[in-house]
DNA sequence: AACGGGTGTCATAAG
DNA sequence: GACTTATGACACCCG
């Protein structure tokens, strides 16, 4: 049974650029010296920078840091750091990004290693040094025109180097990429975003990290490799609208149900019908719709929460390719007007199934794919969803992810609170490889990330989502659809948005009898879950009021347990007054007459009220006191009761008056 | 075979 | 006006 009690919607805005705000306060105040309160000392430089960011990124520092009690120490790190491994992981802990090079990715990792960098190994090292310790190993595409092969650092952002196989690197000093980044792009997201080279030049972009980007840097012809961190603890880091994972669209919450949160940033940005949703409280379903996602993905969350759900910093943190997550950020955005305004005009910019985003990424970043970005690519999902090449088109149990994550320490816990029934496919890493790999029909992805199913589905929808039809009305549909010969699954008809429904009918030119089977679909669908929520809510009227029939039930017992002791309690009373009255007879009026008037009087006319109040020790006459007797027992029973009781009160002077026809009686009677 | 529960579908009203 | 949702009514299936 399920008594539900009145619903009650928690609203939560979260900013998703806050910290990102801090961490780059801090690194611009740390670039100025200003607050800093520590210097290290490495080999023979000394780099100054704040303690507690030191602390909160590395546990050598922490250990060595916590334990300072003097002001302003100086920390003199051991042989074992070298300037070249500590000043990218000093900017990483500024910046959430870790600039390396096939050169230095060692000593990186080995003083990350030192220092107990968190949030680095496995999510980067474990994976990216055996691939560059192995002269590069696969394939990369080295097409290259490059200008020198010094010594150069990989700047995620703006613009990456690219560690290739020894020959044709890009020279690229950190200073000119920087400086060519600030001069191409604006101070928030642009220079956050990959350079598109104009060639074909290796390029290991993970465009797809970058595809809902609208601005991008026209690369010099350099070859770039950045490498975003995409563990889910990495700080916060100005990484543009790039970062944003399409996940923060899906999260959830919660618990219950429906997280229900979808991590919307700028409300004002979100599709209508969303908004509509949230104000509704009716459902917590994810943005299903691209511009959703977007909208989604702007600065801020708003989540909404009913029972135990997820909060929306878990929602962030769920998304295992935005590093800005575990801060609860999404960095970028707020620089990105564009993304907005793609929210506005879906029809524009999501026309074609296998340009998904097309209008929003650079040909040049989605076409050419090396097999290394692959690799690291689908290495990095392959963290988040193990056995992918398997269970590319299933979601994952979630036992597979314990175990997966069991496999990476707790690195991954956090997976557990994933939806990884849409997960592969919204994998920014994979949804461009995968179009390129699957043959699969535009609507199956398209699908994939138009459908409404996410954690933050209301259990009634998810509940009813996976009631699949009957198994004969399954099979009455397969035959249709194969006579119809649907170019896409049937099964995504009733899940898509209305909207991604129009779009996928506009863009696949149905004929009339597929039209009219799928709109029949559809319609059927929705009405089949809409009947199901009808049932289930009747049941939980039923239920409810059956809840209330038993506490009324229980209620009426008890009151007639109250009851049955108050009639033994004016039972006792009238046995006391008998005996009150017999007390009295004895002495003052021997009357026969009068003691059944009495008697009477006790036995019916007495209001129980009267009778029932406390029995104040009355001032009765005693048998010295014979010659008041009847005036002692008015006095008693006006005594006993209550002021406002004595309306109803006759008493027994007055009633012997009445009843007695006595001549000699005392003159009070 | 009758019966009750579950489910899908249709029709309709309301938003 | 098209669409979605809720709901009553009906039919069907199944145990």
């Amino acid at each position: 049974m399920s008594v539900d009690g009145p619903r009650t919607s928690v609203f939560t805005f979260q900013s998703a650029v806050h910290s990102h705000h801090v961490l780059r306060s801090l690194e611009e105040l740390r670039q100025k010296e200003l607050l800093c309160d520590v210097t290290v000392e490495v080999e023979h430089r000394s780099f100054r920078a704040h303690s507690s960011v030191l602390a909160s990124c590395s546990d050598y520092f922490y250990t060595r840091l916590t334990n300072h009690s003097r002001a302003n120490p100086t920390v003199r790190l051991p042989d074992e750091v070298t300037v070249e491994g500590f000043e990218p992981l000093l900017q990483f802990a500024y910046t959430a990004k870790l600039h390396f090079t096939k050169e230095n990715i060692l000593e990186i990792h080995r003083c990350a290693e030192f220092l107990g960098f968190q949030n680095l190994d496995k999510a980067c090292f474990e994976f990216l040094v055996p691939k560059f310790s192995d002269g590069g190993g696969t394939s990369k595409k080295v097409k290259g025109k490059s200008k020198s092969h010094e010594k150069s650092q990989s700047i995620c952002s703006p613009s990456d180097q690219n560690p290739k196989n020894g020959e044709d690197r890009v020279p690229q000093d950190a200073s000119t990429v920087m400086q060519a980044a600030s001069a191409t792009s604006s101070e928030e997201t642009p220079k956050d975003c990959p350079p598109i080279t104009n060639d074909k030049e290796m390029q290991l972009d993970l465009s797809t990290l970058y595809a809902r980007s609208t601005e991008y840097h026209m690369g010099d012809g350099q070859d770039q490799f950045c490498l975003q961190s995409c563990g889910p603890q990495l700080p916060s880091s100005s990484m543009a609208a790039a970062e944003a994972c399409p996940f923060l669209s899906i999260s959830s919450t919660g618990d219950n149900e429906k997280l229900h949160s979808s991590a919307a940033g700028d409300i004002l940005a979100m599709d209508d019908d969303f908004q509509k949703e949230l104000a509704m409280d009716v459902h917590c379903e994810p943005p299903a719709d691209k511009d959703l996602d977007i909208a989604s993905i702007t600065e801020g969350h708003f989540d909404q929460r009913e029972g135990p759900l997820m909060s929306p910093t878990d929602g962030s943190q769920l998304c295992p390719l935005n590093s800005a997550q575990s801060s609860g950020d999404l960095d970028s955005i707020s620089g990105a007007p564009d993304l907005s305004n793609i929210g506005t005009d879906n029809n524009e910019v999501f026309d074609s199934n296998e340009q998904t985003y097309s209008e929003l990424t650079p040909k040049d970043c989605a076409a050419e794919r090396s097999t290394v970005e692959r690799e690291v690519a689908e290495h990095l999902a392959k963290g988040f969803w193990p056995d992918l090449s398997s269970t590319l088109n299933e979601p994952l149990p979630l036992d597979s992810i314990d175990q997966s994550s069991a496999g990476n320490g707790s690195d991954f816990h956090w997976l557990k609170h994933l939806d990884l029934g849409a997960a592969p496919d919204d994998c920014p890493f994979l949804r461009d490889l995968s179009s390129n790999d699957r043959q699969t029909s535009g609507g199956d992805s398209l699908s994939k990330e138009d459908t409404e199913d996410s954690p933050c589905m209301s259990p009634i929808n998810s509940m009813e989502n996976s009631e699949c039809e009957s198994d004969g009305d399954c099979a009455q549909c397969s035959e249709q659809v194969q006579e119809v010969d649907l170019p896409f699954p049937v099964e995504q008809i009733s899940s898509m948005t209305r909207r991604a429904f129009l779009q996928m009918l506009k863009r696949e030119q149905l004929t009339t009898e597929q039209l009219e089977f799928v709109q029949d679909v559809r319609r059927r669908s929705k009405n089949r879950m809409a009947a199901q929520r009808c049932r289930k809510r009747k049941l939980d009227c039923i239920y409810r009021l059956e809840g209330e029939i038993k506490k009324l039930r229980s209620e009426k017992e008890k009151l007639l347990q109250d009851h049955n002791q108050l009639k033994l309690s004016i039972e006792d009373v009238r046995q006391n007054l008998s005996g009150l009255c017999q007390s009295l007879s004895i002495d003052a009026v021997p009357q026969s007459e009068q003691l059944q008037a009495l008697a009477r009087y006790f036995s019916s006319d007495c209001p129980t009220s009267v009778l029932l109040t406390p029995m104040a020790s009355p001032s009765l006459a005693g048998p010295d006191q014979d010659t008041h007797a009847n005036s002692s027992l008015d006095t008693f029973l006006a005594g006993t009761c209550p002021e406002g009781d004595t309306v109803a009160l006759r008493s027994p002077t007055a009633f012997l008056q009445d009843n007695v026809q006595s001549t000699d009686t005392d003159p009070a009677l």
